[in-house]
RNA sequence: GCCGCGGUAGUAUAGCCCGGCCAAGUAUGCGGGCCUCUCGAGCCCGUGACCCGGGUUCAAAUCCCGGCCGCGGCACCA
């Protein structure tokens, strides 16, 4: 009906019509229903059988047009980046190559004595957006431009669009909470006297907190916030460096002035950003009425939140603070660092932000649901190696052979190479783990993965003693073996395995197979039957590996 | 409190603008089966949602009103 709109006035008729031909369809068998189908309609049936996989593309933005797209990531850097930023990183970056535009990364460092900048982050920024995979086209940092915003203000204050408040806080609230602001007495000031006190401002005259710059909005705004913002206040930088520029301003501009002024400046088309900058959409865009310039298309969208981590800024700058994390790549942060080190990939993270999208609502992400992400794209990549965590001790006796050679595949699917596993007879010993021992107390006949088939003999002490069975699976089959990984003794590597819960990092010592000892930091790798990991490192003595550090990531 | 914005399965998301192809799709989770030398992966089957109440209409997840719940903002932070 929705494309037939001139059936409409016999709607009611046709309903009538369409009951009764329903009915009379669900009273017929449905053999016979199918039947029918199959005769007469056999397009429906192939319709329906087409298999509707599309890949989830982000949704159209708003009055783009290819090739004229330019969007942008503006991290402050008083700290590195994690899973909330990657959110406007990504979007702003996939966008970007939708549209076939242009990506800007800015700094936004405007303010050195609250959220002072760390040196270190411009880098760490940018480490951790081109390990995503985003990259970006053009890069500014706002303390290296303040001239520019100098002159803007020039021009308001010059136009009478921004004055001078050089009265306590309290006062300005007072007109502006009582409907009076539009008498506000500095507001009132001439261009000439407000541009001599912008100029008293910039000569140091006027110390913190004596004199701000506010852009001259409707006095009356239903959200107080919105009146006169501030555009500049002075912070004084003997006491409160910058990083970069040391104490060369003491006139800084707020984010919404500075922001603002850039998103125009640079070009820039395609906003996206989280919703707690809603307000300052509002705010900003007076001074582009001022400047007859066009506010570009913004997209605001809700918080991503990973369940059971710490996303707070502040709260993880106390935790390492506190000497309680190991650093801003603790693997409990969901930093980008973070999540990196403990084995998520960025794949992994790029498909979930692109699956949250640009929705309005906040989306509360677990982290079993990043796992399964992750685990998708590293499964068929990890080797897998074996490892005993805690370790017991196997004895196996009656071996029949003086040596053999067990060449085991990194994969299943053999694509990831093999190593070779060397087992003396007729006695060895092999570790498992200590969770295995209650299966081996209960089965007679036990498979040691890829290798063969042991019967245990004594389980009554701690120390178990087996003896050989068989070599083929078959009779593993047979048996209904459990298949269970091991560590022969003469050739275990410890390793220490760091595991994530919550606030907690358990520690868990055990020992891996002498293949450990060839990986590299970052390579992950499948603990069989424990989960993905990653190699946080592996530590050297007298030129061989002594121990590995992994990293829990997931099942 | 005041401004603003939202509510689709356990979670996330599609559909909402432009009412009917929606007895609501997809992913993940969960349950079951197959396969596999892992408790992983893969394949198959199943499970499960339109916040509530009114209204408009032949027809409402979709439009309107009210309620409830949630979120954001209310800085000389970004």
């Amino acid at each position: 009906m929705a494309e037939k709109p001139e059936l409409r006035p016999y709607a009611r008729e046709i309903v009538a019509i369409v009951r009764e031909a329903v009915a009379e369809v669900n009273r017929l068998p449905l053999d016979e229903q199918k039947r029918l189908l199959r005769e007469k309609y056999s397009w429906i049936l192939e319709k329906l059988s087409k298999p509707k996989e599309q890949e989830k593309a982000l949704p159209p933005l708003p009055g783009a047009e290819e090739g004229k797209v330019v969007t942008r990531f503006a991290p402050n850097p008083d700290f590195v980046i994690h899973l909330g930023n990657a959110r406007p990183a990504i979007l702003s970056y996939e966008y970007k190559v939708m549209y076939k535009g242009r990506m800007i990364l800015r700094f936004e460092d405007t303010d050195p004595r609250t959220k002072t900048p760390l040196p270190e982050a411009y880098e760490l920024i940018k480490e951790d957006l081109e390990w995503l995979g985003v990259r970006w086209d053009e890069e500014y940092i706002q303390s290296l431009r303040m001239p520019i915003y100098y002159q803007i203000i020039r021009e308001l204050l010059e136009k009478g669009h921004a004055y001078v408040d050089d009265r306590p806080g309290e006062e300005f609230r007072k007109y502006r909470n009582s409907g009076k602001l539009s008498e506000y007495p500095p507001r009132l000031r001439t261009p000439e006297e407000n541009l001599e006190m912008w100029d008293r401002m910039l000569e140091g005259r006027f110390a913190e907190g004596e004199a701000v710059v506010r852009i001259k909005t409707d006095p009356n705004h239903p959200d107080p916030s919105v009146r006169d913002w501030v555009a500049f206040r002075i912070v004084d930088t003997s006491r409160h460096p910058h990083p970069l520029v040391g104490d060369r301003y003491i006139v800084w501009p707020t984010y919404n002035f500075a922001a603002g002024v850039d998103d125009w400046l640079m070009g820039v088309t395609h906003i996206l950003r989280a919703k707690e900058h809603m307000q300052n959409t509002t705010k900003q865009k007076y001074v582009y009425e001022y400047m007859g310039w066009k506010y570009p298309y913004v997209v605001h969208f809700g918080r991503l939140k990973l369940e059971g981590f710490i996303m707070s800024k502040s709260v993880l700058k106390q935790l390492l603070d506190q000497g309680i994390s190991t650093g801003i790549d603790d693997p409990r942060f969901a930093t980008i660092a973070g999540l990196r080190r403990r084995g998520i990939t960025a794949e992994a993270i790029r498909k979930l932000i692109l699956e949250v999208g640009t929705k309005y609502t906040d989306a509360s992400i677990s982290y079993a649901n990043l796992a399964a992400t992750n685990r998708v794209i590293v499964d068929s990549v990890a080797r897998r190696i074996m490892a005993a965590i805690p370790p017991a001790p196997v004895v196996i006796e009656e071996l029949p052979w003086e040596k053999r050679v067990f060449e085991i595949p990194y994969h299943p699917s053999g694509e990831l190479g093999s190593r070779k596993i060397t087992l003396e007879g007729p006695m060895t010993v092999v570790y498992v783990s200590q969770s295995d021992i209650k299966l081996m107390k209960r089965s007679s006949v036990i498979r040691l993965m890829e290798a063969f088939n042991i019967e245990v003999v004594d389980a009554k002490n701690d120390k178990i003693i087996a003896r050989f069975h068989s070599l083929g699976l078959e009779e593993a089959r047979r048996y209904r073996a459990p298949i269970i990984q091991w560590v022969p003794a003469d050739a275990a590597l410890h390793i220490e395995l760091l595991v994530p819960e919550g606030l907690d990092l358990i520690q868990r010592r055990g020992v891996v197979e002498q293949a450990a000892a060839e990986l590299k930091q970052g390579d992950i790798v499948q603990l069989v039957r424990i989960g993905f990991v990653r190699v946080d490192a592996v530590e050297i003595e007298n030129g061989s590996a002594r121990k590995v550090v992994m990293i829990f990531a997931h099942e």
